[in-house]
DNA sequence: AGGAGAATAGAA
DNA sequence: TCTATTCTCCTG
């Protein structure tokens, strides 16, 4: 063995690391082909399940390597563009790779399981099969079932379409030696798209302007609730599959309903993969699996979803690309949607993201032409749009929260034997337990910023607080604990207290409440939903409502309280409000009625309320855009956020100021001179379940001037003395800036 | 991160 | 004096 031939497998780690550890192949021999396959190796006093990154000669000074135990995959799982995309996010989010690496590959296989089998399943006739059929009585469902197997196999999928109770025929016929079942790559099944309403004009354009892009072609599809934009979906992806290509379609968490894969899978004809954080880890590793060796045709997911290899690439689609949902606000703090761009440009494919209300940097790409735009503006049918009403609750009385014009309209929309919906997006019974004697109100002991702690919410008719943003809870104190005063009082409505009261003033019908309360169990929405069918009720619940299980009997939506958004400190929180409103909005009046909203608020003449009620959302976007420019805000600044957390209040402000120091120098090596350093500061909650937390706020007009210095300082700041003493972390591009 | 060994602070 | 918790270091 020369001293030049590769011998040395760098591998990428799940540590916090930011650099490759360098092993000894198990036979002495490291092969190109090594890149990508992951290996178990010795880590300290531990074994850990990596990925091969690289390959070479052992170093001339050479220290002595431990060797890899065990490689465990016999060809690279990781390969080709998915392999070269994540190092592309390893760099862009200045993390690990091995961290970057383990967060896209399914829990099974990170922990080093197998790739996992995962071929369909198919029927046939055995020689005695056929022998018997003519014997079989005609008619009966073992002889339908043998018929259509004398032709050819069938797989289970096909055969779920031809002959319903099949299953049992088969078993029946499999006992008696006359059918067998046998396992066939998914891919052999051969689609078989079953047409749907005639697209529209609209619709037409837009799926012809998909079906002519060559390439990557990144597309705003801008379409108002109701103009159908999953129909565009569906023929785009009809037409994918035409071509023999895959489609990936990533949708919000709670926009992955059985209603939703339902329609997918009867319209395709296909197998439809779904894939989410609801689904066991070898399910997941299935389908991860079906996706790698081309077999899954169709995979719909959620944000990790956007981590699938697509061998066979030719579309992905990113519906309701505005989502805050698609950003992950821990670990490697990625963006599915701009990450399916990255894929889409790397796999020279058409990226169609969807939505009504498209976030302000989408809208700014497809304006500036860097994006294909394409818009429908029509309600699909017969729809109409919602008619939109403001009442001014000042100086009124309200029950609840709820004013009386608001409470006549639910009983005549009742009465008419529709649906109401009533959004408020505060959950729990209310807000703030107040003592109405000494001015005493709950606060979270473990949460809060600026000498203050956050207010914990009542829950429980009263008798619980709950935190909502650690999740500490304990009972209602009887007593005022500062002056044992009695005249404890509940301040503000949350969704349970509207409950309470629609459900005593309106008991001729169901009330449901729909927030991440009673919901926590899985498909729970569905199932309420499901029982409520098209009978006449009310709905009550937080920004869960929005979006999800369509409605077909609503015809009234009644916002409440949406107050607080309008003068929050967070730069995104018009935009998130502005969405909010529309997506919620555009719930009533979908079928033939047109459907009305009542928007409650003690702000009638607030900019926003105005600019959305008279132009829409692209006017309100418009306005937007102009500020965040003037402000220089995103898209027309990017941000890097560093963020530190410990139990102690020094460190996290120690680290970040050396941290500063740091990138200042590395600004200066990286020639960024118009990148801007705020902090470090106290993060807007300063404290969160027991710790301290700081942030400092990197911001740049040019996106290489921060991307730049972050790469030249990152290195410095890992190996900063202030960074052991704290759990710290860097989100580019962060949407919250807390 | 997470495990090991060292340092240090309460309980007997 | 002994154990429980925190601190520091290191991983190829």
């Amino acid at each position: 063995m020369s001293d030049s031939a590769a011998s040395v497998l760098q591998v990428a780690l799940p540590v916090p690391l930011p650099r490759l550890f360098d092993y000894r192949a198990p036979d002495g021999v490291a092969a190109p082909d090594d890149v990508g396959r992951r290996v178990r190796v010795p880590f300290g006093p531990r074994e850990l399940v990596g990925v091969v990154a690289a390959v070479g000669p052992p170093a001339p000074d050479a220290p002595d390597l431990r060797p890899v135990v065990e490689r465990l995959d016999a060809s690279p799982l990781l390969h080709g563009e998915l392999l070269e995309s994540l190092r592309w996010l390893a760099r862009y989010t200045h993390a690990p790779l091995g961290e970057v690496l383990a967060t896209a590959l399914p829990a099974a296989l990170r922990r080093g399981e197998p790739l996992p089998d995962t071929h369909a399943w198919a029927w046939r006739l055995t020689a005695d099969g056929r022998a018997a059929l003519p014997g079989l009585r005609a008619g009966s469902r073992p002889r339908r079932l043998a018929g259509l197997l004398e032709t050819a196999p069938r797989d289970e999928h096909a055969l779920d379409a031809l002959l319903d109770g099949w299953r049992a025929a088969a078993r029946s016929l499999q006992q008696r030696g006359l059918a067998e079942r046998f396992a066939v790559p998914a891919s052999a099944i051969s689609p078989a798209p079953r047409p749907g309403p005639t697209p529209e004009p609209e619709q037409q354009a837009a799926i012809d302007a998909v079906r002519a892009a060559d390439g990557f072609a990144p597309m705003l599809l801008d379409g108002v609730t109701g103009s159908g934009k999953t129909e565009v979906y569906l023929h785009a992806i009809a037409d994918c599959l035409a071509r023999g290509r895959q489609a990936l379609v990533l949708v919000p968490e709670i926009g992955l309903t059985p209603q939703l894969l339902g329609r997918f899978r009867a319209r395709l004809g296909v197998p439809v993969h779904a894939t989410h954080s609801g689904l066991g880890d070898a399910e997941r590793a299935r389908v991860w699996a079906a996706a790698w060796r081309g077999e899954a045709r169709v995979v719909v997911g959620t944000r990790s979803a956007v981590f699938t290899p697509l061998p066979d690439a030719g579309l992905i689609v990113v519906d309701e690309e505005h989502d805050a949902s698609y950003k992950q606000q821990d670990g490697i703090r990625y963006h599915a949607r701009d990450f399916a761009l990255v894929r889409g440009r790397a796999l020279g494919i058409p990226v169609l993201l969807g939505s009504a209300t498209p976030s302000l940097e989408t809208l700014q790409n497809a304006t500036a032409g860097r994006y294909g735009y394409l818009r429908m503006s029509r309600r699909a049918g017969a729809a109409r749009p919602p008619e939109v009403r403001v009442t001014d609750v000042r100086k009124r009385p309200l029950e609840a929260g709820l004013s009386q014009p608001m409470l006549d309209a639910i009983r005549t929309e009742l009465d008419a034997g529709g649906q109401v919906l009533v959004f408020r997006n505060r959950r729990g019974y209310a807000p703030v337990l107040l003592c109405h004697d000494c001015g005493w109100s709950a606060q979270c002991p473990r949460c809060g910023g600026a000498g203050q702690g956050r207010p914990m919410t009542v829950h429980a008719q009263g008798r619980r607080l709950q935190c909502h943003h650690c999740g500490h809870r304990r009972p209602a104190p009887p007593a005022c604990p500062d002056c044992a005063s009695l005249a404890l009082q509940p301040q503000g409505v949350g969704t349970e207290r509207i409950e309470e009261v629609l459900a005593a003033r309106f008991p001729d019908v169901p009330v449901l409440r729909i927030d991440r309360g009673s919901t926590r169990r899985r498909d729970a929405m569905e199932t309420l939903l499901g029982d409520l069918g098209e009978r006449p009720g009310i709905l009550v619940g937080t920004q869960m409502l929005a979006k999800g299980h369509d409605l077909a009997q609503l015809g009234l939506v009644c916002v409440v309280g949406i107050d607080e958004g309008l003068y929050s400190a967070d730069f995104r929180s018009h935009e998130k409000l502005a969405q909010l409103l529309v997506q919620v909005a555009g719930r009533a009046g979908r079928a033939q009625r047109p459907g009305r909203v009542l928007l409650q608020t003690h702000h009638p003449d607030h900019p926003l309320l105005a600019t959305l009620i008279e132009g829409g959302y692209h006017a309100f976007a418009a306005e937007a855009l102009a500020l965040r420019e003037a402000a220089g805000f995103p898209p027309f600044a990017h941000l890097a956020l560093l963020r530190a957390e410990s139990k102690h209040a020094g460190p996290p402000l120690a680290f970040l100021q050396a941290a500063r120091q740091a990138l200042e120098a590395g600004a200066q090596a990286a020639r960024a001179p118009d990148l801007e350093i705020s902090g470090p500061m106290p993060a807007p909650m300063a404290r969160r379940a027991g710790m301290h937390r700081a942030q400092l706020l990197l911001s740049s007009p040019a996106r290489r001037e921060l991307h730049a210095t972050l790469h030249a300082t990152l290195p410095r700041v890992y190996a900063l003395p202030e960074a052991r003493r704290v759990r710290w972390s860097l989100d580019v591009d962060p949407v919250d800036l807390y």
